[in-house]
DNA sequence: GCATGTCAAGTTGTG
DNA sequence: CACAACTTGACATGC
């Protein structure tokens, strides 16, 4: 647990002696701003256009493209520096759509497919990248509608298949809806919750939201069911709870604890500043300013939501360390980046 | 080519 | 009541 020769603010943490990761990892989410990885999709009205025996070719098609983009992004994490990537829920689009859904045995590349992912999870090992999963806005568990839970569970099961199979850690959802009543949907949450399959239970994070459900919400659910809990700064300083960020992110990382395993947090800033209106839309880059004192030094991966992608987690990495070095003064001879070209 | 409406799905708050 | 906001583009269509 030694860590004195790398900076707080590493993206990777790029361990080349020891075995224990630390300091703050910084994670892209999805997709590229500038560099030329994209990911692929098809509408189910396109597929129903098509005649069925045809459809498995177009699936096949976008399915390993995106396998391989996949495959291309997390080598340009890697050589940029960044410590984690979220991995976009349609990777492989429409699988779970009730009349278009497919597996990928049924795509005439599907072995290849799944050689291509198997490699993403090597190199995201070897390289510790650490991979995440968020379901859209779709998957509901708390929802008391029979319709939306099940379609939730088909998700998740599909995501958490996913995850297995690239070596994900964590399928991070938030509480939903709350129906006007918190107490019940988080009920209904809590019942849903055993009827996961193993894989999607032991990586389901849960995340406080900036509409209906914070850090003091969740904290019960979370304990109960023993999954751990995403900090979202962004949404707690939009919806705030009494909590302070700093009680917020020990009571968080307490969770995360618990399970043995590096704590995850999220950071945006406001598009239009802290003054100037809905602070809940995000900037294309991170205020340094918004980033906790007390993350620095702290062990956890932090996701930057922020619309320019990969050049909004490289500004932040030059802007922490510039920040740190300013701080420390002359202390530390090495320039904090030396490690990570 | 380029502009524009549409993508499977939920829920809440605002104007 | 329509629409934006939430991880966000990218596809499909029509000019």
């Amino acid at each position: 647990m030694i860590c004195r020769k790398l900076p707080y603010w590493s993206g990777v943490g790029r361990l080349v002696d020891e075995q224990v990761r630390c300091g703050v990892r910084l994670g892209l989410c999805c997709l590229f701003k500038k560099e030329e990885i994209s990911f692929k999709t098809i509408t189910a009205r396109t597929l129903l256009n098509l005649a069925a025996a045809d459809r498995p070719y177009r699936l096949s098609a976008v399915c390993a493209a995106n396998a391989d983009s996949l495959l291309q992004a997390v080598k340009a994490v890697q050589r940029l520096g960044i410590g984690a990537f979220r991995i976009m829920s349609p990777l492989f689009p429409r699988m779970t759509h009730p009349d278009v859904g497919y597996r990928l045995a049924d795509l005439p590349d599907g072995q290849r497919i799944e050689e291509l992912l198997d490699e993403v999870r090597k190199w995201s090992l070897s390289h510790d990248i650490r991979l995440s999963f968020h379901p859209d806005q779709f998957v509901v568990l708390s929802s008391p509608h029979a319709a939306v839970v099940a379609n939730s569970i088909r998700e998740l099961e599909y995501q958490g298949w996913l995850a297995e199979m690239v070596g994900a850690d964590v399928i991070n959802i938030h509480g939903g809806g709350v129906y006007g009543d918190k107490q019940g949907a988080l009920e209904r949450f809590r019942r849903v919750f055993p009827t996961l399959s193993p894989r999607v239970r032991s990586r389901l994070a849960i995340e406080n939201d900036d509409n209906s459900y914070t850090v003091r919400d969740l904290l019960p659910l979370a304990e109960r069911l023993e999954i751990p809990l995403v900090y979202d700064v962004h949404h707690h300083r939009c919806l705030p709870d009494g909590l302070s960020v700093v009680e917020a992110t020990r009571l968080a990382g307490a969770t995360w604890q618990a399970t043995g395993r590096e704590q995850y947090c999220h950071i945006s800033s406001p598009r239009a500043g802290w003054q100037g209106g809905n602070p809940k839309p995000h900037a294309d880059y991170i205020d340094p300013d918004d980033v906790p004192a007390c993350w620095q030094g702290m062990t956890m991966t932090v996701d930057i939501e922020a619309k320019a992608k990969e050049l909004a987690v490289l500004r932040l990495m030059r802007d922490l360390a510039e920040a740190e070095m300013t701080a420390s003064g002359a202390a530390d001879p090495e320039p904090v980046w030396a490690g990570t070209r």
